[in-house]
DNA sequence: CGCTTTGTTGGTTCA
DNA sequence: CTGAACCAACAAAGC
């Protein structure tokens, strides 16, 4: 049989040519053809919310491992098709005679519904189907099985699970050869005239006119209207196979409606940077051995991190973790200093959580990312949830919650809450798709269980939209994390909106970097500008409330309520698939047992505590921008055109000089100033 | 991989 | 030299 395999290697999650076991099991078929496909799947396209800046990593992605390919065969490259897989790949398999589907298995809810379809009509069709994981350590569905089912809430449950299979595999090197993709009578001498016959044998064949098979039909996530980054047409499916000028060759971003000068390109795609990130940073032995990721700054960019970043390429499998995994424990060996660090805090502890939410998503399914139905989450009266018709449908666009929560939610997504901290975090993420996991952590409480009591699903969104290295297991799976709905139950242990970010960094570069329009603020206030005295704000040339907008609430006082609230939900114990979950009695429920008030806007001047600095008292006539942009007009407009124009390298360098250059002076400022109230307290 | 309050310890400054 | 005053660093406990 090998002889005469013909092997369609379907790319999915692993966009690499190393340490891939799937790839690994196709070539052991000594297939007579191999045809490396990608298949621009419509349901990614519109029906998974996906922003430009992972759009933009997967195709440069896609370009290095068609190039890598090339390399390794110089008469094959990637063979981009762009349609339905479930429609295309028949086609695919029958024009070309293939004998064999390979593929890496996909163990998400969509990739595994995806999969079902195509094994079906791939029986039908008598293609055998080769399916191998390689995207994590250990196969969550065998972990999912070792466990009866039930999902793996914890990292010892994990640990105790995979005591039992043994190591993780030892990575195998990228092939030194590929098989080529041509067809059974081919004439071709070249790549160019193997495309050109490959593009002939699927003469016909309708290009694709949906908008995916899941959900409602006429639906695009990602469009403008439902808040997503498209603002223009979509024209990657005018063809199947791409301009004729450049047959199979890999979408561009303007094809998919998507303007890239509204994000900053600074985390790049592909196999090969990722391999080189990963040898730099396993040249420093040190750093791996006492890896620990709470002494990790958040407060670092994807410029200078204090993590790996190498989620981005996992996500994609452009880095195997299993190489990952044992790159870092050769790194370890290497260490000759005091005692290394271990799970869950090294860095094998972060690849191992990273396996246990897959595994807890693998037994969840679907419901794994939102509340209702989800049997692991616990349910908890969040404003703004996921709203559902009659008969449990998704209702999109979501029916607005209350006024306030609305703004607050809006405000957030942009990064203009009024506490610094959290904007810079949110302003990193939707300009450049990272941030530090702890910032993740930070900006995640705020929005849920710290501060404004919104659904974790709205947070879990807007990451989908920014993050480059979103994953439906990790991402929901943190979420529920940091929300105290799963995982972790510690609900009072709570991030400060202002001590947390200064623990790390006192200089706040942060914040100088992606709030610019406070960087002349000293130290001293950089964390908290709003309590600056007036005459500071003056000389930081930023008064708050006018430049930048007043925090949106008070920190305090929601922080009290909101635990209070997570007693008493703690105490009720309901979770997503429970029956008053389903039936939609549990709100008013809850609401009942707590005594629900509606959010109450920030009253500046009548906040309680006794640092109410005198300008604020008397506002002098000017607005109170508690509303901080959040309708998404012309002031949030305006505040992202101030930030781009201090968008370039040079500009952030020549911001960091100036400061370096004025804290001393500033800092005596500080001090005068701070003197300067003891003494009014005094005289009081 | 919390924050805040409270209390302790050990050190410095200065009348 | 003494002792009050202050302060930084740390630990414990409660939310």
């Amino acid at each position: 049989m090998s002889k005469s395999a013909r092997v369609l290697y379907w790319f999915r999650t692993d966009l690499r040519l190393h340490d891939s076991p799937a790839l690994q099991a196709a070539l052991d078929l000594k297939p007579a053809a191999l045809f490396p496909v990608w298949c621009w799947d419509p349901n990614y396209v519109y029906k998974h919310r996906v922003g430009i800046n992972r759009f933009r990593f997967l195709l440069e992605s896609m370009t290095d491992l068609s190039s890598n390919i090339t390399s390794t065969q110089s008469k094959s490259q990637l063979l981009v098709v762009r349609g339905e897989p479930t429609e295309l790949l028949p086609e695919l398999w029958k024009r070309w005679n293939i004998t064999h589907l390979v593929i890496e298995k996909d163990p998400s809810a969509y990739g595994r519904r995806r999969d079902r379809l195509i094994l079906e009509a791939a029986k039908k069709s008598k293609v055998e189907v080769v399916a191998v994981q390689g995207h994590h350590l250990f196969d969550p569905e065998e972990v999912t099985k070792r466990n009866k089912g039930k999902p793996t809430m914890a990292m010892s449950t994990l640990q105790k699970i995979v005591a039992d299979m043994g190591a993780v595999p030892k990575p195998i090197d990228a092939p030194k050869d590929l098989p080529l993709p041509k067809l059974k009578d081919s004439k071709a001498k070249n790549l160019k005239d193997t495309l050109k016959e490959l593009a002939k044998s699927l003469d016909g064949l309708p290009h694709y006119t949906g908008k995916g098979r899941e959900g409602p039909a006429s639906v695009d996530l990602n469009s403008t209207e439902l808040g997503g980054q498209r603002d223009k047409k979509v024209t990657c499916y005018d063809t199947v196979t791409g301009e004729a000028s450049d047959l199979f060759s890999v979408p561009t971003l303007e094809s998919l409606g998507m303007d890239r000068s509204k994000i900053r390109e600074t985390i790049k795609g592909g196999e090969t940077l990722a391999l080189e990130r990963l040898a730099k940073i396993c040249k420093d032995a040190e750093y791996i051995a006492t890896f620990a990721k709470p002494k990790t700054s958040p407060g670092q960019s994807a410029e200078d991190p204090s993590t790996t970043l190498m989620s981005p390429y996992l996500k994609f499998g452009c880095l195997s973790v299993r190489k990952f995994w044992w790159d870092a424990e050769e790194a370890k060996k290497k260490y000759k200093g005091g005692s290394a660090t271990g799970p869950p805090e090294n860095l094998n502890g972060q690849l191992l959580f990273r396996d246990m939410y897959a595994c807890a998503e693998h037994a969840i399914g679907d419901a794994f990312q939102v509340i209702r139905g989800n049997s692991a989450c616990r349910y908890i009266d969040w404003y703004c949830p996921t709203a559902y018709d009659k008969d449990g449908q998704v209702i999109l666009p979501r029916p607005p919650g209350d006024a306030v929560s609305e703004a607050r939610l809006s405000a957030y997504k942009l990064g203009q809450t009024g506490f610094p901290w959290i904007d810079a975090l949110m302003r990193q993420l939707r300009l450049e798709g990272w941030m530090h996991h702890l910032g993740r952590h930070s900006v995640a409480a705020f929005l849920t269980r710290g501060q404004c009591w919104i659904s974790w699903e709205r947070g879990a969104e807007i990451f989908d939209e920014y993050l480059i290295d979103w994953d439906p297991c990790s991402n929901p799976g943190n979420w529920m994390w940091l929300s105290c709905s799963a995982f972790f139950t510690q609900y009072f242990r709570l991030y400060g909106l202002i001590t947390f970010g200064q623990k790390y960094d006192k200089t706040g570069a942060l914040i100088r970097k992606y709030c610019p329009e406070l960087k002349n603020f000293p130290d001293k206030y950089i964390y908290d500008p709003f309590n600056a005295p007036k005459d500071v704000q003056q000389k930081a040339g930023c008064i708050i409330g006018k430049d930048y907008p007043f925090p949106m609430l008070d920190e305090k006082e929601t922080k009290s309520e909101n635990m209070q609230r997570m007693k008493i939900c703690y105490q009720a114990n309901l979770h997503g698939a429970d029956k008053e979950v389903m039936n939609g009695t549990a709100e008013a429920m809850l609401r009942k047992k707590h005594g629900f008030k509606e959010p109450k806007e920030f009253d500046w001047a009548n906040r309680p505590g006794a640092k109410i600095p005198d300008w604020a008292k008397a506002p002098e006539g000017e607005e109170h921008t508690t509303e901080g942009a959040p309708s998404g007009g012309k002031k949030g407009g305006a505040n992202v055109k101030k930030e781009e124009e201090h968008d370039s390298d040079d500009d952030v360098l020549g911001q960091e000089d100036e400061h370096k250059e004025e804290r001393g002076t500033k800092r005596k400022g500080a001090t005068a100033a701070k003197s300067e109230t003891g003494k009014n307290k005094k005289k009081k």
